[in-house]
RNA sequence: GGCUUCCUAGCUCAAUGGUAGAGCAGUUGACUCUUAAUCAAUUGGUUCGGGGUUCGAGUCCCCGGGGAGCCA
Protein backbone atom coordinates (compact mmCIF):
# COMPACT_ATOMS: atom_id res chain seq x y z
CA UNK A 1 0.00 0.00 0.00
CA UNK A 2 1.31 3.60 -0.67
CA UNK A 3 1.43 6.00 1.41
CA UNK A 4 -2.74 7.83 2.24
CA UNK A 5 -1.11 11.43 2.57
CA UNK A 6 0.65 12.68 -0.72
CA UNK A 7 3.74 14.79 0.09
CA UNK A 8 2.64 18.00 -0.53
CA UNK A 9 5.56 19.54 0.91
CA UNK A 10 6.67 21.20 -2.49
CA UNK A 11 3.56 23.26 -2.90
CA UNK A 12 3.54 25.60 -0.68
CA UNK A 13 0.20 26.56 -1.82
CA UNK A 14 -1.22 23.27 -0.51
CA UNK A 15 1.04 23.51 2.47
CA UNK A 16 -0.93 26.91 3.56
CA UNK A 17 -4.03 25.60 2.40
CA UNK A 18 -3.82 22.82 4.93
CA UNK A 19 -2.76 24.35 7.71
CA UNK A 20 -5.67 26.78 7.25
CA UNK A 21 -8.10 23.22 7.12
CA UNK A 22 -6.43 22.41 10.43
CA UNK A 23 -7.04 25.97 11.83
CA UNK A 24 -10.87 25.64 11.22
CA UNK A 25 -10.90 21.85 12.71
CA UNK A 26 -9.50 23.23 15.81
CA UNK A 27 -12.02 25.64 15.61
CA UNK A 28 -10.23 28.63 14.53
CA UNK A 29 -11.30 30.79 11.71
CA UNK A 30 -8.03 33.43 11.09
CA UNK A 31 -10.41 35.31 8.20
CA UNK A 32 -13.21 35.89 10.87
CA UNK A 33 -10.38 37.66 13.79
CA UNK A 34 -10.10 40.96 14.69
CA UNK A 35 -7.52 43.15 16.55
CA UNK A 36 -6.56 46.52 17.27
CA UNK A 37 -4.42 49.18 16.44
CA UNK A 38 -2.95 51.37 18.24
CA UNK A 39 0.15 52.12 16.27
CA UNK A 40 1.18 52.25 12.91
CA UNK A 41 4.95 50.88 13.08
CA UNK A 42 6.58 53.93 12.70
CA UNK A 43 4.53 55.75 15.00
CA UNK A 44 5.23 52.70 17.77
CA UNK A 45 8.80 52.83 17.30
CA UNK A 46 8.43 56.82 17.33
CA UNK A 47 6.34 55.89 21.09
CA UNK A 48 9.63 54.16 22.66
CA UNK A 49 11.77 56.52 25.18
CA UNK A 50 15.38 55.54 25.98
CA UNK A 51 15.94 53.26 28.92
CA UNK A 52 11.97 52.51 29.14
CA UNK A 53 12.12 48.99 27.95
CA UNK A 54 8.94 47.15 28.58
CA UNK A 55 7.04 50.16 29.52
CA UNK A 56 4.90 51.63 26.22
CA UNK A 57 2.30 49.11 25.41
CA UNK A 58 1.51 49.09 21.54
CA UNK A 59 -0.76 47.04 19.39
CA UNK A 60 0.14 46.83 16.05
CA UNK A 61 -0.97 44.92 13.04
CA UNK A 62 0.68 44.21 9.62
CA UNK A 63 1.92 41.19 7.17
CA UNK A 64 4.94 39.20 8.11
CA UNK A 65 7.36 39.92 5.82
CA UNK A 66 10.82 38.12 7.96
CA UNK A 67 11.09 35.92 10.40
CA UNK A 68 14.18 34.52 12.28
CA UNK A 69 13.22 31.47 14.28
CA UNK A 70 15.66 30.53 17.33
CA UNK A 71 13.93 27.50 18.48
CA UNK A 72 12.14 28.75 21.97
CA UNK A 73 12.50 32.80 20.52
CA UNK A 74 11.82 34.58 17.58
CA UNK A 75 12.66 37.93 15.87
CA UNK A 76 9.87 38.30 13.03
CA UNK A 77 8.87 41.82 11.25
CA UNK A 78 5.33 42.61 10.12
CA UNK A 79 4.87 45.64 7.26
CA UNK A 80 2.24 48.44 7.87
CA UNK A 81 1.45 51.07 5.60
CA UNK A 82 4.43 53.42 7.72
CA UNK A 83 6.91 50.07 6.64
CA UNK A 84 8.50 47.93 8.86
CA UNK A 85 8.50 47.14 12.79
CA UNK A 86 10.58 43.96 14.53
CA UNK A 87 8.50 41.73 16.73
CA UNK A 88 9.79 39.66 19.66
CA UNK A 89 8.48 36.34 20.70
CA UNK A 90 9.38 34.61 23.65
CA UNK A 91 7.74 31.11 24.88
CA UNK A 92 8.00 31.58 28.16
CA UNK A 93 6.25 34.77 28.20
CA UNK A 94 3.19 33.56 25.41
CA UNK A 95 2.58 30.44 26.79
CA UNK A 96 3.33 26.63 25.06
CA UNK A 97 0.08 26.58 23.26
CA UNK A 98 0.47 30.37 21.48
CA UNK A 99 4.08 29.95 20.74
CA UNK A 100 3.22 26.55 19.14
CA UNK A 101 0.65 28.62 17.29
CA UNK A 102 3.07 31.50 16.60
CA UNK A 103 5.33 28.69 14.93
CA UNK A 104 2.66 27.68 12.43
CA UNK A 105 2.37 31.31 11.10
CA UNK A 106 4.20 31.81 7.67
CA UNK A 107 5.19 34.89 5.64
CA UNK A 108 2.88 36.94 4.15
CA UNK A 109 0.36 36.12 7.47
CA UNK A 110 -1.65 39.33 8.29
CA UNK A 111 -1.38 39.18 12.20
CA UNK A 112 -1.94 41.67 14.92
CA UNK A 113 0.24 41.91 17.79
CA UNK A 114 0.21 43.91 21.74
CA UNK A 115 2.93 44.03 23.72
CA UNK A 116 5.69 46.60 25.16
CA UNK A 117 8.21 48.41 23.38
CA UNK A 118 12.00 47.81 23.64
CA UNK A 119 15.16 48.36 22.47
CA UNK A 120 17.83 45.05 21.38
CA UNK A 121 21.10 45.09 21.72
CA UNK A 122 21.88 45.71 18.51
CA UNK A 123 19.70 48.56 19.20
CA UNK A 124 16.77 48.31 17.02
CA UNK A 125 13.42 49.43 18.71
CA UNK A 126 10.90 46.31 18.71
CA UNK A 127 7.27 45.41 20.70
CA UNK A 128 7.74 42.53 22.78
CA UNK A 129 4.65 40.10 22.22
CA UNK A 130 2.85 39.38 25.18
CA UNK A 131 -0.31 38.45 22.65
CA UNK A 132 -1.29 38.44 19.01
CA UNK A 133 -3.77 36.78 16.34
CA UNK A 134 -3.67 35.27 12.93
CA UNK A 135 -6.33 38.03 10.92
CA UNK A 136 -5.40 36.92 7.33
CA UNK A 137 -4.07 33.69 6.29
CA UNK A 138 -1.71 34.36 3.06
CA UNK A 139 -2.49 31.33 1.19
CA UNK A 140 0.72 32.05 -1.32
CA UNK A 141 3.73 32.64 -0.80
CA UNK A 142 5.75 36.03 -1.34
CA UNK A 143 8.45 36.66 -3.83
CA UNK A 144 11.85 36.69 -2.77
CA UNK A 145 12.94 38.25 0.08
CA UNK A 146 16.36 40.04 -0.69
CA UNK A 147 15.68 40.65 -4.66
CA UNK A 148 11.85 41.05 -4.31
CA UNK A 149 9.91 41.18 -7.79
CA UNK A 150 12.01 42.29 -10.93
CA UNK A 151 10.23 41.02 -13.55
CA UNK A 152 8.45 44.01 -14.84
CA UNK A 153 5.08 42.30 -16.11
CA UNK A 154 4.66 41.12 -12.49
CA UNK A 155 5.21 44.30 -10.71
CA UNK A 156 2.40 45.72 -12.89
CA UNK A 157 -0.55 42.78 -12.80
CA UNK A 158 0.24 42.22 -9.26
CA UNK A 159 1.32 45.71 -8.16
CA UNK A 160 0.16 44.73 -4.63
CA UNK A 161 3.50 42.05 -4.40
CA UNK A 162 5.60 44.78 -5.51
CA UNK A 163 4.17 47.27 -2.83
CA UNK A 164 4.59 44.37 -0.19
CA UNK A 165 8.33 43.28 -1.47
CA UNK A 166 9.40 46.55 -3.24
CA UNK A 167 10.51 49.49 -0.71
CA UNK A 168 11.08 52.17 -3.43
CA UNK A 169 7.79 51.11 -5.27
CA UNK A 170 5.85 51.66 -2.18
CA UNK A 171 7.39 54.70 -1.43
CA UNK A 172 7.32 56.40 -5.05
CA UNK A 173 3.75 55.67 -5.40
CA UNK A 174 3.39 57.04 -1.87
CA UNK A 175 5.17 59.91 -2.41
CA UNK A 176 2.82 60.23 -5.92
CA UNK A 177 -0.52 60.59 -3.33
CA UNK A 178 1.02 63.31 -1.18
CA UNK A 179 2.10 65.14 -3.86
CA UNK A 180 -1.69 65.16 -5.12
CA UNK A 181 -2.82 65.68 -1.73
CA UNK A 182 -0.38 68.82 -1.53
CA UNK A 183 -1.75 70.11 -4.90
CA UNK A 184 -5.41 69.99 -3.62
CA UNK A 185 -4.22 72.06 -0.20
CA UNK A 186 -2.32 74.36 -1.88
CA UNK A 187 -4.99 75.44 -4.45
CA UNK A 188 -8.06 75.54 -1.71
CA UNK A 189 -6.01 77.90 0.48
CA UNK A 190 -5.85 80.39 -2.88
CA UNK A 191 -9.76 80.00 -2.70
CA UNK A 192 -9.52 77.46 -5.91
CA UNK A 193 -12.65 75.42 -5.97
CA UNK A 194 -12.11 71.48 -6.47
CA UNK A 195 -15.11 70.62 -9.19
CA UNK A 196 -16.12 67.35 -10.76
CA UNK A 197 -16.99 67.57 -15.01
CA UNK A 198 -18.13 64.45 -17.48
CA UNK A 199 -16.06 62.07 -18.24
CA UNK A 200 -18.69 60.64 -20.60
CA UNK A 201 -19.06 63.24 -23.83
CA UNK A 202 -20.70 63.48 -27.02
CA UNK A 203 -17.38 65.67 -28.45
CA UNK A 204 -13.97 65.69 -27.28
CA UNK A 205 -13.19 68.91 -27.19
CA UNK A 206 -10.17 70.84 -25.93
CA UNK A 207 -7.03 68.80 -26.95
CA UNK A 208 -6.45 67.43 -30.32
CA UNK A 209 -6.18 63.43 -29.57
CA UNK A 210 -8.31 60.60 -30.81
CA UNK A 211 -11.11 59.55 -28.26
CA UNK A 212 -11.77 56.28 -26.60
CA UNK A 213 -16.08 55.24 -27.68
CA UNK A 214 -18.75 54.07 -25.73
CA UNK A 215 -22.12 53.52 -25.77
CA UNK A 216 -24.75 54.96 -23.43
CA UNK A 217 -27.43 52.07 -23.64
CA UNK A 218 -31.01 53.82 -22.16
CA UNK A 219 -30.01 56.82 -24.20
CA UNK A 220 -28.97 54.96 -27.02
CA UNK A 221 -26.43 57.17 -27.33
CA UNK A 222 -22.89 56.85 -28.67
CA UNK A 223 -20.13 58.87 -26.32
CA UNK A 224 -16.62 59.53 -26.30
CA UNK A 225 -14.31 59.75 -23.06
CA UNK A 226 -12.86 62.91 -22.41
CA UNK A 227 -9.91 63.62 -23.64
CA UNK A 228 -9.26 67.10 -21.49
CA UNK A 229 -10.98 68.87 -18.68
CA UNK A 230 -10.75 72.55 -20.31
CA UNK A 231 -14.20 73.10 -21.99
CA UNK A 232 -16.35 72.33 -18.87
CA UNK A 233 -13.95 73.96 -16.46
CA UNK A 234 -14.21 77.22 -18.28
CA UNK A 235 -18.20 76.96 -18.14
CA UNK A 236 -17.41 77.02 -14.59
CA UNK A 237 -16.02 80.61 -14.65
CA UNK A 238 -19.11 81.48 -16.93
CA UNK A 239 -20.88 80.33 -14.28
CA UNK A 240 -19.40 82.59 -12.02
CA UNK A 241 -17.18 80.11 -10.07
CA UNK A 242 -14.11 82.49 -10.22
CA UNK A 243 -10.80 79.71 -9.09
CA UNK A 244 -11.96 76.41 -10.43
CA UNK A 245 -9.59 73.33 -10.67
CA UNK A 246 -10.20 69.17 -11.48
CA UNK A 247 -7.52 66.84 -10.87
CA UNK A 248 -9.37 63.71 -13.37
CA UNK A 249 -8.34 60.89 -15.57
CA UNK A 250 -8.41 61.95 -19.48
CA UNK A 251 -8.27 59.40 -21.73
CA UNK A 252 -6.55 59.14 -24.99
CA UNK A 253 -6.34 56.46 -27.73
CA UNK A 254 -3.14 56.26 -28.75
CA UNK A 255 0.30 54.40 -27.79
CA UNK A 256 1.69 53.40 -25.17
CA UNK A 257 5.24 53.91 -24.30
CA UNK A 258 7.55 55.10 -21.03
CA UNK A 259 5.61 58.19 -21.23
CA UNK A 260 1.95 57.23 -21.92
CA UNK A 261 -0.75 55.84 -20.57
CA UNK A 262 -4.17 55.53 -22.44
CA UNK A 263 -5.64 56.79 -19.07
CA UNK A 264 -3.76 59.62 -17.42
CA UNK A 265 -4.17 62.49 -14.62
CA UNK A 266 -4.41 65.92 -15.67
CA UNK A 267 -5.00 68.58 -13.30
CA UNK A 268 -6.15 71.97 -14.82
CA UNK A 269 -6.66 75.59 -13.01
CA UNK A 270 -8.65 78.36 -14.22
CA UNK A 271 -8.53 81.78 -12.44
CA UNK A 272 -10.85 84.64 -13.71
CA UNK A 273 -8.84 88.17 -14.22
CA UNK A 274 -5.71 86.50 -14.41
CA UNK A 275 -3.57 85.55 -17.52
CA UNK A 276 -0.56 83.40 -18.72
CA UNK A 277 1.91 85.70 -16.53
CA UNK A 278 -0.30 85.02 -13.75
CA UNK A 279 -0.36 81.21 -14.25
CA UNK A 280 4.04 81.50 -14.22
CA UNK A 281 3.81 82.65 -10.88
CA UNK A 282 1.30 80.28 -9.86
CA UNK A 283 2.69 77.40 -11.12
CA UNK A 284 6.37 78.01 -10.04
CA UNK A 285 4.92 78.65 -6.82
CA UNK A 286 3.20 75.21 -6.96
CA UNK A 287 5.95 73.58 -7.79
CA UNK A 288 8.71 74.96 -5.36
CA UNK A 289 6.39 74.27 -2.33
CA UNK A 290 5.75 70.48 -3.63
CA UNK A 291 9.66 70.62 -3.46
CA UNK A 292 9.72 72.49 0.14
CA UNK A 293 6.99 70.18 1.74
CA UNK A 294 6.78 67.21 0.11
CA UNK A 295 10.51 66.36 -1.22
CA UNK A 296 12.43 68.17 1.43
CA UNK A 297 15.00 69.60 -1.05
CA UNK A 298 14.76 72.01 -4.29
CA UNK A 299 16.75 70.02 -6.03
CA UNK A 300 16.14 66.95 -8.16
CA UNK A 301 18.07 64.43 -10.31
CA UNK A 302 16.85 64.04 -13.43
CA UNK A 303 16.78 60.19 -14.35
CA UNK A 304 17.60 60.23 -18.14
CA UNK A 305 20.46 62.70 -17.75
CA UNK A 306 21.87 62.26 -14.45
CA UNK A 307 21.79 66.20 -14.17
CA UNK A 308 20.71 68.30 -11.43
CA UNK A 309 17.66 69.93 -11.70
CA UNK A 310 17.21 73.50 -9.53
CA UNK A 311 13.78 74.60 -8.41
CA UNK A 312 15.11 77.27 -6.64
CA UNK A 313 14.83 81.17 -7.34
CA UNK A 314 13.84 82.96 -10.73
CA UNK A 315 13.44 80.21 -13.75
CA UNK A 316 14.60 81.25 -17.22
CA UNK A 317 11.69 82.71 -19.46
CA UNK A 318 12.46 82.64 -23.24
CA UNK A 319 10.00 82.70 -26.39
CA UNK A 320 9.47 79.92 -28.63
CA UNK A 321 10.55 81.62 -31.81
CA UNK A 322 13.99 82.74 -30.16
CA UNK A 323 14.82 79.22 -29.31
CA UNK A 324 14.04 78.08 -32.82
CA UNK A 325 16.25 80.68 -34.89
CA UNK A 326 19.07 79.51 -32.19
CA UNK A 327 18.47 76.08 -32.99
CA UNK A 328 18.79 76.35 -36.52
CA UNK A 329 21.13 79.57 -36.79
CA UNK A 330 18.80 81.61 -39.44
CA UNK A 331 17.70 84.75 -37.91
CA UNK A 332 14.88 84.65 -40.47
CA UNK A 333 13.40 81.71 -40.11
CA UNK A 334 10.00 82.33 -39.64
CA UNK A 335 9.93 84.37 -43.23
CA UNK A 336 12.01 81.13 -44.78
CA UNK A 337 9.67 79.69 -47.81
CA UNK A 338 8.37 75.84 -46.66
CA UNK A 339 11.00 74.87 -48.74
CA UNK A 340 13.77 76.45 -47.27
CA UNK A 341 12.57 75.57 -43.76
CA UNK A 342 12.14 71.40 -44.91
CA UNK A 343 15.86 71.58 -45.84
CA UNK A 344 16.62 73.27 -42.47
CA UNK A 345 15.06 70.93 -40.66
CA UNK A 346 16.68 68.07 -42.77
CA UNK A 347 19.96 69.65 -42.25
CA UNK A 348 19.59 69.30 -38.41
CA UNK A 349 18.75 65.51 -39.07
CA UNK A 350 14.88 65.03 -38.94
CA UNK A 351 13.15 63.95 -41.21
CA UNK A 352 10.45 65.69 -42.66
CA UNK A 353 6.62 64.32 -44.04
CA UNK A 354 6.12 67.10 -47.51
CA UNK A 355 2.55 67.13 -45.97
CA UNK A 356 3.14 68.75 -43.02
CA UNK A 357 2.21 72.79 -42.64
CA UNK A 358 5.16 74.77 -42.36
CA UNK A 359 4.02 75.32 -38.33
CA UNK A 360 4.57 71.36 -37.67
CA UNK A 361 8.08 71.34 -39.76
CA UNK A 362 9.39 73.89 -37.32
CA UNK A 363 7.84 72.39 -34.08
CA UNK A 364 9.05 69.29 -35.14
CA UNK A 365 12.57 70.82 -34.20
CA UNK A 366 11.14 72.41 -30.90
CA UNK A 367 9.60 68.79 -30.16
CA UNK A 368 12.63 67.30 -31.81
CA UNK A 369 15.81 69.14 -30.76
CA UNK A 370 15.08 71.74 -28.51
CA UNK A 371 12.42 70.17 -25.60
CA UNK A 372 14.76 67.81 -24.61
CA UNK A 373 17.99 69.72 -23.97
CA UNK A 374 15.35 71.98 -21.82
CA UNK A 375 16.41 70.15 -18.55
CA UNK A 376 16.43 72.95 -15.53
CA UNK A 377 13.04 74.71 -15.28
CA UNK A 378 11.99 76.89 -18.67
CA UNK A 379 9.06 79.01 -19.50
CA UNK A 380 8.98 78.45 -23.28
CA UNK A 381 6.59 81.96 -24.30
CA UNK A 382 4.58 82.79 -27.43
CA UNK A 383 4.02 79.55 -29.45
CA UNK A 384 2.81 79.50 -32.51
CA UNK A 385 -0.91 80.53 -32.93
CA UNK A 386 -1.98 77.05 -34.89
CA UNK A 387 -0.82 75.05 -31.65
CA UNK A 388 -4.06 75.92 -29.55
CA UNK A 389 -7.17 77.23 -30.94
CA UNK A 390 -8.02 78.11 -26.96
CA UNK A 391 -5.74 81.14 -26.31
CA UNK A 392 -5.61 84.90 -26.81
CA UNK A 393 -3.64 86.04 -29.85
CA UNK A 394 -0.80 88.26 -28.62
CA UNK A 395 -1.06 92.21 -28.96
CA UNK A 396 2.13 93.73 -31.44
CA UNK A 397 2.45 90.16 -33.06
CA UNK A 398 -0.66 87.68 -34.18
CA UNK A 399 1.24 85.32 -35.45
CA UNK A 400 1.88 84.07 -31.72
CA UNK A 401 -0.26 83.42 -28.25
CA UNK A 402 -0.72 85.11 -24.72
CA UNK A 403 0.95 81.06 -23.40
CA UNK A 404 3.78 79.41 -22.07
CA UNK A 405 4.73 76.02 -22.14
CA UNK A 406 6.90 75.01 -18.89
CA UNK A 407 9.44 72.68 -19.68
CA UNK A 408 11.49 70.31 -16.97
CA UNK A 409 13.75 67.53 -17.50
CA UNK A 410 13.07 67.51 -21.07
CA UNK A 411 9.23 67.25 -20.89
CA UNK A 412 6.12 69.21 -21.02
CA UNK A 413 5.09 69.92 -17.61
CA UNK A 414 2.80 72.47 -17.74
CA UNK A 415 0.97 74.10 -20.86
CA UNK A 416 -0.62 77.07 -19.77
CA UNK A 417 -2.53 80.53 -21.41
CA UNK A 418 -4.59 83.40 -21.27
CA UNK A 419 -7.81 82.22 -21.84
CA UNK A 420 -9.92 82.54 -25.49
CA UNK A 421 -13.29 84.76 -24.26
CA UNK A 422 -14.75 86.01 -27.31
CA UNK A 423 -17.15 83.74 -28.84
CA UNK A 424 -16.85 85.27 -32.55
CA UNK A 425 -13.12 84.78 -32.44
CA UNK A 426 -13.38 81.21 -30.68
CA UNK A 427 -15.72 79.81 -33.29
CA UNK A 428 -13.45 81.40 -35.90
CA UNK A 429 -10.50 79.45 -34.21
CA UNK A 430 -12.42 75.99 -33.96
CA UNK A 431 -13.68 76.48 -37.42
CA UNK A 432 -10.14 77.04 -39.15
CA UNK A 433 -8.68 73.43 -36.74
CA UNK A 434 -11.36 71.40 -37.11
CA UNK A 435 -11.38 71.65 -41.26
CA UNK A 436 -13.55 69.03 -42.49
CA UNK A 437 -14.71 68.04 -39.18
CA UNK A 438 -16.84 70.61 -38.51
CA UNK A 439 -18.75 68.33 -36.50
CA UNK A 440 -16.81 68.00 -33.67
CA UNK A 441 -17.07 71.69 -32.74
CA UNK A 442 -18.86 71.74 -29.47
CA UNK A 443 -21.30 74.42 -30.27
CA UNK A 444 -22.49 74.18 -26.75
CA UNK A 445 -19.50 75.57 -25.08
CA UNK A 446 -19.52 78.80 -27.76
CA UNK A 447 -23.01 79.22 -26.38
CA UNK A 448 -21.37 79.82 -23.03
CA UNK A 449 -18.76 81.99 -24.13
CA UNK A 450 -21.82 84.02 -25.96
CA UNK A 451 -22.99 84.83 -22.20
CA UNK A 452 -19.46 86.07 -21.10
CA UNK A 453 -16.39 84.19 -19.67
CA UNK A 454 -14.28 86.48 -17.66
CA UNK A 455 -10.79 87.19 -19.04
CA UNK A 456 -8.77 84.21 -17.50
CA UNK A 457 -5.66 82.47 -16.91
CA UNK A 458 -5.50 78.63 -17.74
CA UNK A 459 -2.94 75.60 -16.59
CA UNK A 460 -2.67 72.46 -17.05
CA UNK A 461 -0.19 69.96 -15.17
CA UNK A 462 0.09 66.44 -16.25
CA UNK A 463 0.14 64.11 -13.14
CA UNK A 464 1.44 61.73 -13.89
CA UNK A 465 4.58 62.97 -15.83
CA UNK A 466 5.14 65.35 -12.83
CA UNK A 467 5.42 62.40 -10.66
CA UNK A 468 8.00 61.12 -13.36
CA UNK A 469 10.10 64.02 -12.49
CA UNK A 470 9.57 64.69 -9.02
CA UNK A 471 10.23 61.15 -7.67
CA UNK A 472 13.33 60.38 -10.52
CA UNK A 473 11.32 57.65 -12.00
CA UNK A 474 12.37 56.06 -15.39
CA UNK A 475 8.92 55.31 -16.80
CA UNK A 476 4.65 56.79 -16.83
CA UNK A 477 4.35 52.79 -15.35
CA UNK A 478 6.84 53.35 -12.43
CA UNK A 479 4.54 56.12 -10.87
CA UNK A 480 0.78 54.89 -11.97
CA UNK A 481 -0.51 51.87 -10.02
CA UNK A 482 -2.00 50.02 -12.65
CA UNK A 483 -0.96 50.68 -16.00
CA UNK A 484 -2.43 49.30 -18.95
CA UNK A 485 -0.74 45.95 -20.24
CA UNK A 486 -2.67 43.78 -22.79
CA UNK A 487 -5.32 41.42 -20.90
CA UNK A 488 -2.70 38.74 -19.44
CA UNK A 489 -3.37 35.07 -20.18
C1' G B 1 2.08 49.19 -36.55
C1' G B 2 7.82 48.17 -37.62
C1' C B 3 12.72 46.68 -35.67
C1' U B 4 15.56 44.63 -31.49
C1' U B 5 15.27 41.70 -27.23
C1' C B 6 13.41 38.75 -23.13
C1' C B 7 10.06 34.54 -21.08
C1' U B 8 13.71 28.12 -17.11
C1' A B 9 11.11 25.78 -9.71
C1' G B 10 6.59 30.20 -5.71
C1' C B 11 10.66 34.35 -6.37
C1' U B 12 15.89 35.89 -8.12
C1' C B 13 19.02 33.72 -11.59
C1' A B 14 22.54 29.61 -14.01
C1' A B 15 22.94 25.76 -17.79
C1' U B 16 29.12 24.82 -25.96
C1' G B 17 22.96 21.36 -29.43
C1' G B 18 24.50 16.03 -25.15
C1' U B 19 21.61 13.46 -17.66
C1' A B 20 17.85 21.00 -16.36
C1' G B 21 21.12 23.45 -11.52
C1' A B 22 21.98 27.26 -7.39
C1' G B 23 20.29 30.95 -3.69
C1' C B 24 15.90 32.42 -1.20
C1' A B 25 11.09 30.38 -0.01
C1' G B 26 8.99 25.31 1.43
C1' U B 27 9.49 20.51 4.39
C1' U B 28 12.18 17.88 8.78
C1' G B 29 15.51 18.72 12.84
C1' A B 30 18.92 22.01 16.32
C1' C B 31 19.22 26.85 18.56
C1' U B 32 15.52 31.98 24.22
C1' C B 33 18.70 39.17 21.33
C1' U B 34 18.22 37.86 15.52
C1' U B 35 19.52 41.76 11.26
C1' A B 36 19.69 38.66 3.84
C1' A B 37 20.22 35.04 11.44
C1' U B 38 23.10 30.40 11.62
C1' C B 39 23.82 24.90 11.25
C1' A B 40 22.27 19.81 9.25
C1' A B 41 19.14 17.08 5.97
C1' U B 42 15.60 17.42 2.07
C1' U B 43 11.10 18.11 -1.62
C1' G B 44 10.09 20.73 -5.87
C1' G B 45 10.39 21.45 -13.54
C1' U B 46 4.51 20.82 -19.45
C1' U B 47 12.06 25.45 -19.69
C1' C B 48 5.21 30.74 -22.17
C1' G B 49 1.99 27.64 -26.09
C1' G B 50 2.19 24.99 -30.89
C1' G B 51 4.98 23.10 -34.94
C1' G B 52 9.77 22.01 -37.41
C1' U B 53 15.27 20.77 -38.10
C1' U B 54 18.36 17.00 -35.56
C1' C B 55 20.54 10.58 -33.40
C1' G B 56 19.49 14.33 -29.59
C1' A B 57 16.41 21.10 -28.57
C1' G B 58 15.84 25.18 -22.57
C1' U B 59 19.50 26.27 -26.56
C1' C B 60 18.66 26.44 -33.83
C1' C B 61 14.19 27.69 -37.37
C1' C B 62 8.77 28.99 -38.11
C1' C B 63 3.82 30.43 -36.10
C1' G B 64 1.18 32.28 -31.87
C1' G B 65 0.88 34.73 -26.65
C1' G B 66 2.88 38.18 -23.13
C1' G B 67 6.71 41.84 -21.40
C1' A B 68 10.63 45.57 -22.25
C1' G B 69 13.51 49.09 -25.32
C1' C B 70 13.92 51.98 -29.82
C1' C B 71 11.17 53.94 -33.95
C1' A B 72 6.32 55.56 -36.18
Amino acid sequence: MSDPTPDISHDQHAVRRQKLAEMRVAGFDPFRANVSQTHFSAEAIKAYTDGQDYVVKVAVAGRLVVIRDMGKSQFVKILDQQGQIQLYVKKDLVGDDAYAMFKKLDLGDIIGAEGTLFKTKTGEISVRIDRFTLVAKALRPLPEKWHGLSDPEQVYRQRYLDLIVNAESRERLMKRAKIVSHIRRFLEDRNFLEVETPVLQSVAGGAAARPFQTHHNALDTDFVLRISLELYLKRMLVGGYDRVFEIGRNFRNEGVSRRHNPEFTMLEVYQAYSDYRGMMNLVKDLLQSLCRDVLGTSEIKHAASGEMINFAGEWREVPYKELIRQATGDAGWFERSKADKIAGAEKLGLSVDPKWEEFEITNEIFSKKIEPTLIQPTFVTHLPKELCPLAKLTVGDPSVLDVFELVIGGMEIAPAYSEQNDPDVQRQMFAAQAGEEQQKIDHDFLLALEHGMPPAGGMGIGIDRLCILLTGAESIRDVILFPQLRPGS
